[in-house]
RNA sequence: CGGGGUGUGGCGCAGUCCGGUAGCGCGCCUGCUUUGGGAGCAGGAGGUCCCGGGUUCGAAUCCCGGCGCCCCGACCA
C-alpha cells in the first residue's frame, strides 16, 4: 500500500481506520469535487451484488424498475410544504443550459417523489390501476456540510421505491413489508443485525406520515440508519392531485409510500464486520468469496500449481462460488495474503507442489482461526459449508456485539455518563415531548434512533420518561448517531 | 459559516524556526536472482514545493492576499 504497512487500528482512531480501510481495500476514492467520491470496482461489485439481491426481492414482491429523471423543476419542490423546508436547503440548482439562463431552474434530485407523483397523476385513474409499484435504481444529489466515503457523500447510489394504494391500509402494509424486506436483507445478507421501529416526528422523512427505519450498531458503538421505509399517507396525492375512482364512483387521493437504501449500506458493512487487517465481507456479497494463491519454486512446480489452481477454480465457479485465481509472478505468496485480506476475501486457497502431491488445498479464513488442509475431494461442497458458516459466524458475532453495547432501563446520570463515554444504544421511556427529545440532543447528542417494534421493546414497559420523569407514551431507542 | 490543523514526485512525510536552487520511506519501470506470511541486489523514471503578489543577488523557507483539503460543531441516507 500507500504507505508504511501497519494500518491503524480501531481502537487508535475509528475515523482513521475507517479511510485506511477503504483505501486498502481500493473500494473508494475521493474525486475531484468537494463531498463527491469515486466508487472503485471493488466497492462497486459489492454494491452490484446488494443490488442484485434486493432487486431480486423487489421483484418477487411485485414491483417493477422505472427511471425518471435527474432534473425536477424547482416549482415540483415546493409543492409539498414540508418537503420543501426539508429540502429546499440541500439541493444544488441548475440555472443555466445550453448558454442560456433557464425560464425556470432545475433542481437535480434530493429524492423523487415530486416528479414520480407528477407522473403517477397521469397515470392513474382507476382503483384498477392500483396499486402501482414502482422502484428505480438512481443517483441524488444532497449538499451536505461534512461528506464521508459511503456514508455521507454530495451524490449518491440508492434505490427508491414509489408506490401508490388505495387504502392507508394498504399504503402501511407496504411500508411495513419493506421494512420487514430491509431487515432482513440486512440480516441474511449483509450479516448486519438491525432494531426496526418507528421515527420520531422530528426524525421523520420530510411529507411523510410516518417514517420507519432500520438500524444499525457500528463497532465504534455509534448507531447507523440503514434504511427507511415512509408511509406518505396522502400528503403527495393531495400535492399533486394524483386522484383515481373507486369501485363505488367516487373520486379519492391515493396512499403513497416511498423507502429507500443507498451506498451508505457499504460503509454499515464495513463499521460492521471489519478489523484491524483491512476488510472483512460478509461471503454472500463479497465480489470473489474464493481466491486461490499458487505456491512454486521451480518451472515444473509452477506450471503443477497453476494446472491445480486452475481446475480447482473451474470446479469451484461451476458449483456457484465465486472464485479467482491469483496468478500474477513477481509477488511473493504473502504479498497476496495481506493483499486479499486487505480486500475481505472470505477464503483462500493456497496451493503448492507439497499440496497438489497431497490431493488437498490449504483453506484459510478471513475470519481468523488455524489454516487447514482439506481435500480436493468434495472441495465444492466443503467451501460452501465454509460459506454458510462464515455468514451465519459473522452475524452472530455483530448481534453479539450490539447487544453488549445495549443498556435498558437506565437513570439519567448514568443515560449522560454512557453518552459521554461508551456509546452504544440505550432503551427506556420516553415522554413523547419534541422538546424533551431535542434537549437530550442538544446535551448528549443523543437521538431517538427508533421507537422499537413490539419484538424488540423490554419486557416491562418502561413508566417513566428517560430523562424527565413525566409519564412514558413510548419506550425509545437512544444513540449517537452517524 | 465558527474553532483547530494542514498543503513538498502516485501515497506518507522531512526540510521552513535560522533563505543558497529539493530529500527519505513506500509505490512504479527494467534486469537478474527469488516465491509455504509483506523478497534481495543493480540500474532507472517521476516534483509548476497550492496560487498570486512582495522583500532579496537568491524564496519550499521571510512578508501580504487568496484558495484547497482534513478534524471538531450546526444540517443529513
Amino acid at each position: 500500500m500507500a504507505d508504511s504497512k501497519a494500518m491503524v487500528t480501531r481502537e487508535a482512531d475509528f475515523s482513521a481506520w475507517y479511510n485506511e480501510v477503504i483505501q486498502r481495500a481500493e473500494l473508494a476514492d475521493y474525486s475531484p469535487v468537494r463531498g463527491c467520491m469515486v466508487i472503485r470496482p471493488n466497492g462497486y461489485a459489492i454494491w452490484e451484488q446488494m443490488q442484485r439481491a434486493l432487486d431480486d426481492m423487489f421483484k418477487a414482491t411485485g414491483h417493477q424498475n422505472a427511471y425518471f429523471p435527474l432534473f425536477i423543476p424547482q416549482s415540483f419542490l415546493a409543492r409539498e410544504a414540508e418537503h420543501v423546508e426539508g429540502f429546499a436547503p440541500e439541493t444544488a440548482v441548475v440555472t443555466h443550459g445550453g448558454g442560456k439562463e433557464l425560464e425556470e431552474p432545475l433542481v437535480v434530485r434530493p429524492t423523487s417523489e415530486t416528479i414520480i407523483y407528477a407522473m403517477y397523476a397521469k397515470w392513474i385513474q382507476s382503483y384498477r390501476d392500483l396499486p402501482l409499484l414502482i422502484n428505480q435504481w438512481a443517483n441524488v444529489v444532497r449538499w451536505e456540510m461534512r461528506t464521508r466515503l459511503f456514508l455521507r457523500t454530495t451524490e449518491f447510489l440508492w434505490q427508491e421505491g414509489h408506490t401508490a394504494h388505495a387504502s392507508e391500509a394498504e399504503a402501511e402494509e407496504e411500508t411495513l413489508m419493506i421494512l420487514g424486506l430491509y431487515r432482513k436483507f440486512a440480516e441474511e445478507w449483509m450479516a448486519m443485525p438491525v432494531l426496526t421501529g418507528r421515527k420520531t416526528d422530528s426524525e421523520k422523512f420530510a411529507g411523510a406520515l410516518r417514517t420507519y427505519a432500520i438500524e444499525a450498531l457500528m463497532q465504534d458503538n455509534r448507531a447507523l440508519q440503514a434504511g427507511t421505509s415512509h408511509n406518505l399517507g396522502q400528503n403527495f396525492a393531495r400535492a399533486f392531485d394524483v386522484t383515481y375512482q373507486t369501485a363505488e364512483g367516487t373520486l379519492d387521493h391515493v396512499w403513497n409510500t416511498s423507502w429507500g437504501v443507498s451506498t451508505r449500506l457499504v460503509g454499515a458493512l464495513i463499521m460492521t464486520h471489519s478489523d484491524d487487517s483491512g476488510l472483512v465481507c460478509p461471503p454472500r456479497l463479497a465480489q470473489w468469496q474464493v481466491v486461490i494463491v499458487p505456491i512454486w519454486k521451480t518451472d515444473e512446480d509452477r506450471a503443477a500449481v497453476h494446472q491445480a489452481g486452475t481446475d480447482v477454480m473451474n470446479e469451484l465457479r461451476h458449483a456457484g462460488i465465486r472464485t479467482h485465481l491469483d496468478a500474477r509472478e513477481g509477488l511473493k505468496p504473502g504479498a497476496k495474503y495481506f493483499e486479499w485480506e486487505a480486500r475481505g476475501v472470505p477464503l483462500r486457497l493456497e496451493i503448492g507442489p507439497r499440496d497438489v502431491a497431497a490431493g488437498s488445498v490449504m483453506l484459510a479464513r478471513r475470519t481468523g482461526g488455524k489454516k487447514e488442509p482439506i481435500s480436493l475431494v468434495g472441495l465444492p461442497k466443503r467451501i460452501q459449508a465454509e460459506i454458510d458458516t462464515m455468514q451465519q459466524a459473522l452475524l452472530d458475532a455483530a448481534r453479539e456485539r450490539r447487544d453488549a453495547a445495549t443498556v435498558r432501563g437506565i437513570s439519567k446520570d448514568e443515560f449522560i455518563a454512557r453518552m459521554a463515554g461508551a456509546g452504544g444504544f440505550v432503551f427506556g421511556g420516553f415522554c413523547g415531548s419534541a422538546a424533551c427529545e431535542a434537549e437530550i440532543k442538544e446535551q448528549t447528542k443523543a437521538t431517538i434512533r427508533v421507537l422499537p417494534d413490539p419484538e424488540f421493546r423490554s419486557p416491562e414497559p418502561p413508566a417513566r420518561c428517560m430523562w424527565c420523569d413525566a409519564p412514558s407514551v413510548a419506550e425509545a431507542v437512544w444513540a449517537k448517531a452517524y
